[in-house]
DNA sequence: CCTTTTGTTTTGAGCAGATCAAAACATGCT
DNA sequence: AGCATGTTTTGATCTGCTCAAAACAAAAGG
């Protein structure tokens, strides 16, 4: 059955065209990983399983990884990986933004980058080292961590 | 035997004081291990417990991870976690310098950021977030592996 | 429309890095 | 020197990820 039925999980042609636009064949599960990126910020590789498998149940997690990895190398998914945790995914925008990482709780935000461009992309680096991205994190504590230390603590 | 022999591999005060300095005891290991990361600039886990066993054979990896804990959270060295690689660690000089990652070779070297001081600390963080430290890494492709791949790929 | 070719997903095994818990041991203090 | 605390070892375990080959589906061509 089902010869007809043409993908269980298709439904963005933003996807389907991204998809496209970089060679790589329309599947499935590529279209759900990517729609799954769309409305999760940054999320790491069991997460989007776990949504994947919201409309593609019996997606492996070897499938997840190899989507994920396929992705990352076309240009369409960025990933990258905060201090002391596995490595999370996005689509990413084209613009660079940095992310700022909760040490406490482990929470990611994103953060644009004050000065609007590249700002550190001019460092002084080894010679002939040519810089792709930069990458930035911001480590520290959250606002909800912060407050939640100050109630355990108030004065020392 | 050997109960007048003090610590087999100490050598360095620094180190000593160093730990002495933030409540720590002052063992062999943990002595060894700064002395390593005093010589190797930015290495990982396998690599110290390689430096470390040149003088105290017989470390266990499990102690290299508990020591590096230790010394992390004391602030005497700073871990920090290239993409797609293992976790590297170095003695902190207190400047906040960051890394250049080759993503072909996957080596290391570190940046003295141009603005000298912290840069982009003055992100538009999320409100409440209290930035501790910008781990600034930059990828690309260094010097070596631009040259291998220019000379396998002429002019396509 | 059906076949071929190419590429993708699954299946299954496996590795590296790191973590946890309890026992053996050394350090630092009295 | 002896005791209490803290550290290292031992051993088991875990997560995240990678590798290889077989089953399968998508795009291209007849």
């Amino acid at each position: 059955m089902t010869t007809t039925a043409p993908l269980p999980g298709v439904q963005g042609p933003d996807a389907q065209a991204a998809l496209r636009a970089t060679g790589l064949k329309v599947t499935a599960g590529r279209v759900a990983v990517l729609e799954a990126l769309e409305h999760a910020p940054h999320v790491d590789a069991e997460a989007v399983l776990a949504l994947v498998r919201d409309r593609l149940p019996g997606t492996s997690v070897q499938s997840i990884h190899n989507v994920l990895g396929d992705l990352v190398d076309a240009g369409l998914v960025r990933r990258f990986t905060p201090a002391r945790q596995s490595a999370r995914y996005e689509r990413r925008v084209g613009d660079n933004h940095h992310h700022a990482v909760c040490s406490s709780c482990g929470r990611v935000d994103d953060v644009d980058c004050v000065v609007g461009e590249a700002p550190c992309l001019h460092a002084d680096a080894p010679s002939g080292f040519v810089v792709a991205v930069a990458e930035v994190t911001f480590v520290g504590i959250c606002a909800d961590c912060l407050a939640a230390a100050a109630a355990e603590e108030p004065a020392p």
